[in-house]
Order: C-alpha cells, then structure tokens, then sequence
DNA sequence: TCACATTTAATTGTTCGCAATTGAATGTCG
DNA sequence: CGACATTCAATTGCGAACAATTAAATGTGA
C-alpha cells in the first residue's frame, strides 16, 4: 500500500504544495530579518506595527490589526511589550472609550531613522531585481486576497 | 518631521514590502487550511510532518527538520503530540542512539485517504489555474532558496 | 586508548497566532 | 427611555517557532 511513488499522489507531495513554499519562504524572510532587527529590538511582527504607525500615528488598535490581518490577542501583548520598550503609547479613546490608541514615543519616532537601512539590505538578501520583486509581491498579495475572500473578509 | 508622505519613505510602507505579502500571505493559507484539517485532527504544521512521512516513512526527526526547515525545539513537542494522537511512533534508532526515527502507525497511514481532498479544496479556494500557481510556486521556493542561502544553509 | 569535537534530540524560556470568552462602552430599535 | 445586540480590547489556553543550553552518543586525531 503505496509503497511506489503513485500518481495520485502527486497532489499530496510536499513539493508541489504552493503552500508549503509560502510558508517556508515566510520563515526564511523572518530568519533573514533576525540580525538587522535584534540592532533595533524589534522582533518582525513588532517592525510590521512600527512600519504602520510610522505611516500614520495615534491609530486605534483595530486598525492596525486590519492592515496586519491580526487580532487583539496577538497585538494586545505584542503592543504592551513595545510600551515597555518605550516605543509607544497605549491611551483610551476619549470620544470612544472602547478604544486603546497606539501612539509612537519621540524614541518611537527616531527608531525610524535607524530602520531606513533594512528594506536595502533584504532587497540585496533576495538577490533580486526591484521590478521582479514587485511583479512577485503583486502576484502574492492578489492570491492572498482571494483567499482571504474565501474565509469571508 | 515625516509628516507627508515622502518618497524617501516608500521602502519602508507596507504595501511595498514582498516579505509582508508572503507573511500575510501564509496566514491566509492558514485560515484556509484550518477547517479543512480540523476534520484530520491536525494543525497545519502537523499537516506537513504527515506530507513527509506519507513519502517515506520511518525518518529520523533530522531529516523531517531539513525538509520543513524546523528545528528540534518545534518538531520534538509536536511529533510528541502527533504520539499522543496515535498518528506516529517515535524509537530510537539502533544503529544510531541519537536519532529518534518517525514512522506511521496504521491510522497515520489511514489519515492520507481522508487527506487526498485537501489539496484540490486548497486549489479551488485559491480560484488560480494549477499552471499560474506552479509557476507562482518555482518562484516562491527560488526565493525562499536564496535568502536560505544568505543566511547559510 | 583517551581527550576532544561533532552530532542529535530534548529542554527551557520568550514571542507569535488564534479560538473562545469576558466585560465594558456604544448603537439600535421598539 | 430601556432591553438588546454589537463593537472593541483584554484575557486564557494551546500550539507553533526559535535561541540557547544540556546530555548522551558518536566520530576524530594524537
């Protein structure tokens, strides 16, 4: 009983899963990003909200789970360990008091500065041309969305 | 300071980053996964233990870890719960006392039956024809390659 | 043979990621 | 106005993911 590389099971086969080769490029990325983020004490998951809040400040905890597809379980700690590091603020709404605004510190706002220097050195990491990797992104994030469409967003 | 937006700023947005649209894109995958392999019983790291084993059994935890790119400290904790399941046992190898081999247990052979319908669920959530995602996935895993490269694999 | 390095899993501790629940604030509808 | 549902963040519990360390088995070289 399947003893000999069968057919019907190509479809199970690890290589041609193209999920398998998101998921492994995702952890290849994240061990690429290790060293140049431990130089600015951000794990990646706390450089994605950096990467939100320096595109727009004071923004409610919602929304930065919607641009980074996460819930408050995830982020309700993730944002208390960068209040810790002094990096951002966590205030209640005063117009709405459900909500906790994220606001970056003067410490939080520098930190940018110091984070210029990554996205070169991952370009130069992947070996890549720039119009490549945006043809690669664009195909990746409309495969995201249609997936995301199937779970119902 | 930073207050419109810049074209200094572009590498550092969101939207521009290709790593962002492979971690968003993996957790997407995951969501879809996730009701089709809670009728397995497994979660989707443990989805890809099985997809190894299902080629070939009896490996040790080594060889399990270069293929999925997983070291001992996530494969031990979860080959352990894949025991508890019944799915697989773990013996120490005889010829070699350090390797733990992996091999199937009747169920975990029984498993892939019921298995053979996720990939094609998983295609059709992703409304992609099988030649756009293969070529989609070449590219991912060349990525994927390179950066491993970097980091030194 | 014996000291030493290497290999292999297991362990510990920290951080994600998500499902499910809770509790407070707000919205809605009769 | 008042019962009810909805929204939002926080919390709890579980399963990854990985760095760092440990311990045992094996390999290597003097």
């Amino acid at each position: 009983m399947a003893r000999k590389p069968s057919a019907a099971d190509a479809p199970l086969r690890l290589d041609n899963q193209i999920c398998f080769a998101v998921y492994s490029a995702a952890h290849a990325f994240n061990r690429v990003y290790k060293p140049l983020l431990d130089l600015l004490g951000l794990t990646y998951p706390q450089y994605l909200v950096m990467l939100v809040l320096w595109e727009r400040d004071d923004v409610p905890v919602k929304e930065i789970g919607e641009k980074l597809f996460l819930d408050s379980g995830t982020l309700t700690p993730l944002l208390k360990r960068l209040e810790a590091a002094h990096l951002v603020k966590r205030t209640r709404s005063s117009e709405d008091e459900r909500q906790v605004l994220i606001a970056l510190t003067p410490q939080g706002h520098a930190l940018k500065e110091k984070a210029r220097s990554v996205p070169q050195s991952i370009l130069a990491a992947t070996d890549c041309s720039v119009s490549e990797l945006v043809a690669m992104k664009d195909e990746i994030v409309a495969l995201r969305d249609r997936l995301n469409a199937v779970v119902g967003e």
